[in-house]
DNA sequence: TTGTAAGCGTTATCAC
DNA sequence: GTGATAACGCTTACAA
């Protein structure tokens, strides 16, 4: 790799001068930036970051770690990510943690080694505490997404409860009294969705209770699915991620069930392809949340930067109903 | 950030016994090693992968860089490579180009000055060729993926020639003869899954002109699909990536035609959607390609960690039809 | 405006 | 088995 010193040999001038034609501020004359710059061109030179990083204790670098990569809702979010994390001149490193707090402790290490100045998370559980406030004490900025998992750290979640109220609210107005909700129990707590839907359900003096479906994360969703919809009769249900709509879905096919006749079905996290398959659907402001995400990160970066202590930011956006053909009024 | 200095301190030993705690070969006495790292746990002390790096020259940064997010193909590529990127103790940089060769310049430096080992790329077109030329003389290791721009590069490829090949030949003997494909046009070249379409096209002594469907990357992609069908009076479609199948199936929502009665498709790249949706595709052996991606790019890492010097590899992976029921025997 | 030199946190070489 | 020290490529006082 050429360095700046060889630029510098090559141009005859020093290799500080090197340096400062390659930043904004940096008080040079601009023709030798220009007659530097041009050398450095032909040379193939190209300023190590890792150096920078270094001497500067900057490394521009944002950590993304996301949970399931087979969630499109998540998928479509990266980009946005990117694209603004970009613009501020920043990098993104990606990682996954399967949903696997011991993965997610390997996440968290790589991305403090890597000296990220910040990190948009998807915490899996409380189980590495330990480690996100090494990162706070390091001046980590961190943002949770989707997730509220840490009651002090920035925050940037979809109202999930008002979602869940407001799909089964829906449901119910239109007639339903036996309804599914499904949902993943990671923690002892009800997901969100699932406390709006109990309220929802309350509200109509029905028991919530029959209708709360626990999957398991990876095996044979669609099996139990049906089996739950034969077992309670349901006449809806709520699919509380994409990954469990596609599982309903392929329930209601082997079950030989049409939409809306035998099975009403409204769908948590909207995807183009439930539009072509006209199923209604709780959907959320894709870009105010991206933005959200990112703005809030680079808030906390900015404030860290000129030693402000900014408290931890707390977004919840709000959700609606999208309403195509799949939900049957009874 | 506590460094290892400070941990050296703490724990009474040299600056570089630390570093040795945390190296595989470091000579070092274990309780040494354990006592060390046991004050570093307590400090809170992470390596710093920017120092190591600048030392080493070896950063241990694959970058990736992928063209349109929007495609679900991409998506699930994704977290395969980063799985095995992670798995060999590396760290994923990801970047879009969004199909815009201007954009590709600006993932490509950024990943240079990252110092990345190596790249997984999709490339927009030739016009970068010099980036990647100066990053072959920096030893970085390049494979392109999907797509064979550069002859000289490694490449992991689909063979496309041959889907089309597939595809349009069992639409033929499904006795279809006004068949669309549609396509993006980047060089002046056909695509290669066009080229395999004229083959299968020429042996049934049919023209393959006029079901050649170019489109827009980005804009009404539904309505000139709609048109072209309407059109040609095409009875068969394939649709040669996963948006334009979503777009082939809002035309055909919006024209009010069923499938297979109305219109038969054929999907180009697969997705479980189209399995819920009961439509045949090409589809691909994902874990053989992701699988070959990364184990081309470490191939070449270890060589050019060893000195040697390899030549290019060219895999091309092959496709082939999964039948569900979108396509009608006439 | 430019050059000199110190230092960021590591690893590797060399003594001991 | 351990400690001192130079070097990696860069930025930034400070000096000229």
């Amino acid at each position: 790799m050429v360095s700046s010193k060889d630029v510098a040999r090559a141009a005859n001038v020093s290799q500080s001068t090197v340096s400062r034609a390659y930043r904004e501020d940096g008080n040079i004359d601009p023709i030798t930036r220009q007659r530097v710059r041009e050398v450095a061109r032909q040379l193939g030179y190209f300023p190590n970051f890792s150096a920078r990083s270094l001497r500067n204790n900057q490394s521009h670098i944002i950590g993304l770690m996301l949970s399931d990569p087979n969630n499109a809702f998540f998928a479509s979010l990266t980009k946005r990510i990117e694209e603004h994390v970009t613009q501020m001149g920043y990098r993104v490193l990606l990682t996954y943690n399967d949903e696997n707090a011991k993965k997610e402790r390997n996440c968290l290490e790589s991305l403090i080694s890597s000296q990220a100045e910040g990190i948009l998370t998807m915490p899996v559980s409380k189980e590495n505490e330990d480690m996100y406030r090494t990162m706070h004490n390091n001046g980590i900025c961190a943002v949770q997404l989707l997730r509220r998992v840490y009651p002090n750290m920035n925050t940037v979640v979809v109202d999930d409860e008002l979602g869940g109220y407001i799909a089964t609210k829906y449901l119910l107005e239109q007639g339903h009294r036996r309804i599914i909700i499904t949902e993943y129990k990671f923690n002892q707590l009800l997901p969100a969705k699932t406390l709006g839907y109990q309220r929802a359900c309350e509200e109509y003096g029905i028991d919530p209770e029959p209708g709360i479906l626990n999957l398991p994360f990876d095996t044979n969703q669609d099996g139990i699915i049906a089996g739950a919809i034969a077992g309670l009769g349901a006449t809806a249900i709520i699919s509380s991620t994409i990954p469990i709509t596609m599982a309903t879905l392929k329930a209601c096919n082997s079950m030989g069930m049409k939409l809306p006749d035998d099975l009403s079905v409204l769908a948590y996290d909207d995807s183009e392809w439930l539009d072509i398959l006209g199923i209604s659907a709780i959907t959320h402001p894709m870009k105010e949340i991206g933005d959200n995400m990112v703005d809030v990160l680079f808030r906390n970066i900015e404030a860290r930067r000129k030693r402000e202590q900014l408290s931890a930011e707390n977004i919840s956006v709000k959700p609606y109903l999208l309403l195509r053909k799949s939900v049957r009024r009874l």
